[in-house]
DNA sequence: CTGTTAGCGCCTTCAA
DNA sequence: TTGAAGGCGCTAACAG
């Protein structure tokens, strides 16, 4: 790789010159100007942003960690970030914490030392150690959480609204005519899931029947106490719901109506065609990306957290059939 | 950011010390050892890459272009080689092409200024400018391509057995008892559609009946000369077919076999269940990044180029019963 | 074993 | 408008 010293030398200027003519920053006579970019296009030079970042400490990268890139909805998110960071001459580099609190420790670490600007995070749902999240703010490395918001500490943050999301899909559940909705959730630990179920229940007045994803199956079986609607708080959870209700001999809309978070599968092709709550999840990523630029950029740090939470979209199908 | 220097000073030690036991390349006497690593922990130093990168010329980086990372393929394929880079001690940078062929020698250039080591690249379907894939090659930075084949160019690659996977699927069809199978292909100037159309025909002995997307929707209508069995090369393909059948109200299978390329949606809880043909996404990554790897470390660039075709797998379903 | 030091490639004053 | 030179943080000789 040729170094802009070669290209001084080619264009016979000195390795100022060059630099000034590359950063745009100093005015360069128009002769001079052709010559170096001549020599630049003769030796197919590259400038080194390696050694560029170690002289002006800036890397224009971020880092964005996922709990699983397989997952449909954080590609979208991290082409969301992608796309805003490229728009404010950043680069993105994408990772997967697959959960675990430890490998999302060392991944922030690792970013850490390759001098990542900022961090987009979606903290792992395994539990992480006290005071982990706190000590990782106070580095006072930008940081944005998003989807996931963690509990207690203070920290900007994008995510869906999960209340009103919640409480649009049981609305809407119930002006379709049923009267016993069951909502099945995922781990409660998660502030999203509690978020969902409490939009929920605001509902139904704070009625309601709640299952967690791994007792569906028996409870589904019990034609006495069967609800005549299920809300899945997400993909996985709806899944399960939906095997589960198979595995019972029932059918969405004619015996069951079925309401879920994230899309299960694309377009209208499949049946049954099921009733959707849609995150938008290029959105999420795009905004949570600004707000993270923003926070470099902002030389004194600006006090007090920005905390975005953006509409969900419902998707109606056949699984919610008035009854 | 704390620096070497002052972990050192901390420390009591020199900083070529620190760097010794940091990188471990030089024995350092216990006691020394423990101060250092406690001057670590209080100051929470982590080790600037870009400075050691700069110096060691190696920034331990690879890079993956795919098409669309919102494509369920690609986020499978990137995990692969994700996971096998961060074996090697390597991280990996992933962007998106979106099909333009400008954007993806953008981000080339933008990954050799970042001094990637190497790249994991799927070339974009836009037809490139005559000669810049081989200028790529020439560059000598390590390149592998994965998913599609480049067609001219010698370089390394790892794709699916594309020609033996359209033979499995239309040999299945054929068992079943369809006798008048249709494929339906998509751009045909990528190398795997041509060598998909190629597996079909070596199926039927070079006979058969062709169709490109666009023409699927009219075809079906003429009841007199409809097949009894469709293949599609690709997802999108696939879906639009499945369109097209609903659109003349066609089903399947009752109406007419079903077999296609990727996955379209969850496990059989959808109907119609349709057989496909899987890639093995997560492999074709971890393998591209092995090879690329290969070469990083291969001091004398070793002649030849590695191909590498992965079999593909059938998933057997509804839609391919038998007639 | 430990310390000293010369750059890696580039940007950025500063002087001319 | 151009050129010369220091130094970003680190590693890898090399000397002790």
């Amino acid at each position: 790789m040729p170094t802009i010293k070669e290209v001084a030398d080619l264009a016979g200027v000195s390795v100022g010159t060059v630099s000034h003519v590359i950063t745009g920053t100093v005015p360069v006579s128009h002769s001079l100007k052709e010559k170096v970019n001549a020599a630049i296009r003769t030796l197919d030079y590259h400038p080194n942003h390696v050694a560029r970042s170690l002289k002006t400490s800036r890397t224009r990268t971020l880092g964005i960690i996922v709990p699983d890139m397989t997952i449909s909805f954080y590609p979208q998110v991290i082409h969301g970030a992608e796309t805003a960071a490229r728009e404010r001459g950043y680069s993105l580099i994408a990772v997967n914490s697959l959960e675990s609190a430890d490998r999302q420790s060392e991944l922030i670490s690792l970013m850490r030392s390759q001098q990542v600007e900022g961090i987009l995070l979606v903290i792992a749902s395994a539990p992480m150690p006290v005071g982990h999240m706190s000590r990782l703010v106070e580095t006072g490395i930008p940081l944005v959480c998003l989807d996931r918001v963690p509990d207690d500490i203070p920290v900007d943050s994008v995510s869906v609204d999960d209340e009103a999301a919640a409480k649009m899909g049981t609305d809407h559940l119930r002006e379709r005519g049923y009267s016993k909705i069951a909502i099945v959730t995922g781990p409660l630990h998660l502030r999203n899931e509690q978020r969902r179920l409490e939009g929920y229940r605001q509902s139904l007045r704070g009625e309601g029947i709640v299952w967690e994803e791994s007792m569906c199956r028996e409870r589904l079986r019990d034609a006495s106490t069967r609800p005549d609607a299920l809300l899945c708080t997400n993909g996985p959870t709806a899944l399960s719901a939906l095997r589960g209700m198979r595995d019972c001999g029932l059918k969405t809309p004619d015996d069951i109506g079925f309401v879920t978070f994230d899309e299960l599968t694309v377009e209208d092709l499949f049946t049954p065609a099921i009733t959707t709550i849609v995150q938008p999840a290029y959105e999420i990523g795009s905004r949570a990306a600004g707000i993270l630029l923003d926070r470099i950029s902002e030389s004194p740090r600006v006090e007090g957290f920005r905390t975005v939470r953006l509409p969900a979209a419902l998707k109606i199908r056949e699984s919610s059939r008035s009854v």
